[in-house]
DNA sequence: ATACATAATATACAGTTGTATATTAATTAT
DNA sequence: ATAATTAATATACAACTGTATATTATGTAT
């Protein structure tokens, strides 16, 4: 399984083009936005004069790309999902042999922190305000993380031959967990975060085991 | 320890009082607000105004009260906090003996999302958003419910005799876990509840006997 | 060259917000 | 009764918001 980069459609794709060259991208827009965010500024607080302000359009021109804010918040969001996924998948993909792939992909994942596109504060901040389309949004990204993960624990208990009891709850716990733990840790000075990579692994740890020692406990033929 | 239900501090306990009776009271501006809350409303949405209106006073009479929006919404997090804590500890406390504490605490947590008081989306909701005042009130609500978990744990272990694998990290790992499981459901039918307080429950499960296998590997005497 | 279609802007408007200033009302101390 | 003190309101203002309408610019097809 890729990253599975697919480019969003194009919003309207008349191949008999006629009138005037769009002046700026439905991207561009995404951009202007994504630098007026941060790690103390949430989308739910983003007026559409400002980002139109920040992509330097006038305040009607936002209509022609987006229908409402709404829609560029979603945007926002989808960007940033695809972005760590494809992140982390690469970090995965050249994790060496002695090293723990739990491990790696948690420090990929909160080094992200320090990272100046702010796409991990968005994800990590916005869970649970604004619209229903965009909660949903959210939630959408999210699963995605927690079906990559499952695939790989599975290939893991596969070929390490420990069995794994409920692989869609262990994942989805532990997406949760990681998720969690960023948006705290997001608050706190860049010199806690090696201590709570540790906490994090360490949690992320004692989960492995109780599955572990759950799927052994139900079927505990020792083949 | 018992729910520690300390009052909140009066805002200026002029002892020698003199000029005019307050006609309103913190705590109405604060069960204002809590009206205009709801599943579908944050926290970080709540304007002066609109508080001030619903609490039928003028807007610049709320500022006898709080000093900005702000401080208010810190108001309304301690005691959604605070309320959730004794409501827990209260059901903890008449759980009975065959009955699995776990799965009791889980239980009565997610029933307050149909309550109409909506403390439980209120705390769910806002954790990341909002001013550093704000997000620092939710992260230390946060931690008492880590902390009573922690003794909750502690305590139980002794009695089960059932050892525990770094407690703190456990009981964090749970109390994230429910929080985030939680918002989840709050964007879902009732009717999934159930399925839900089973996944959680089960995840939990996980963990704890994570936890102690680890325990026991680490320490193994048979005593 | 002309018509047409599209993108972007200009102007405008009504609504809301936070807050500064001034005024009135109610209560207590003297 | 009068002064003092506090609570609440009234009025006002400048900033900002989303969006409706009209106009201009810029490209393509004929």
């Amino acid at each position: 399984m890729n990253p599975s980069r697919k480019a969003a459609p194009a919003r309207k794709s008349k191949s008999n083009r006629q009138g005037r060259k769009p002046a700026i991208s439905r991207q561009d827009i995404v951009d202007a936005a994504l630098q007026l965010l941060g790690p103390h500024r949430s989308v739910a607080t983003l007026s559409l004069r400002e980002v139109a302000r920040a992509a330097a359009i006038a305040p009607n021109s936002f209509y022609r790309h987006f229908q409402s804010i709404d829609e560029l918040a979603v945007a926002l969001i989808e960007q940033a999902g695809q972005s760590l996924r494809d992140l982390i998948w690469k970090a995965r993909s050249r994790v060496g042999a002695g090293e723990s792939v739990i491990r790696a992909s948690v420090e990929t994942f909160l080094q992200q922190l320090q990272s100046d596109k702010h796409y991990l504060h968005l994800l990590l901040r916005e869970g649970a305000v604004g619209s229903a389309a965009f909660k949903q949004a959210v939630e959408r990204q999210l699963e995605f993380f927690e079906k990559e993960l499952q695939t790989d624990l599975v290939r893991l208990a596969a070929a390490s031959n420990t069995p794994i009891h409920n692989a869609e709850l262990v994942s989805r716990a532990i997406t949760r967990l990681v998720f969690s733990m960023g948006t705290s840790a997001m608050e706190r000075p860049p010199a806690e975060h090696p201590k709570l990579i540790d906490d994090v692994t360490d949690m992320i740890r004692t989960i492995m085991v109780g599955t572990e020692t759950l799927a052994m406990q139900n079927a505990p033929s020792p083949r």
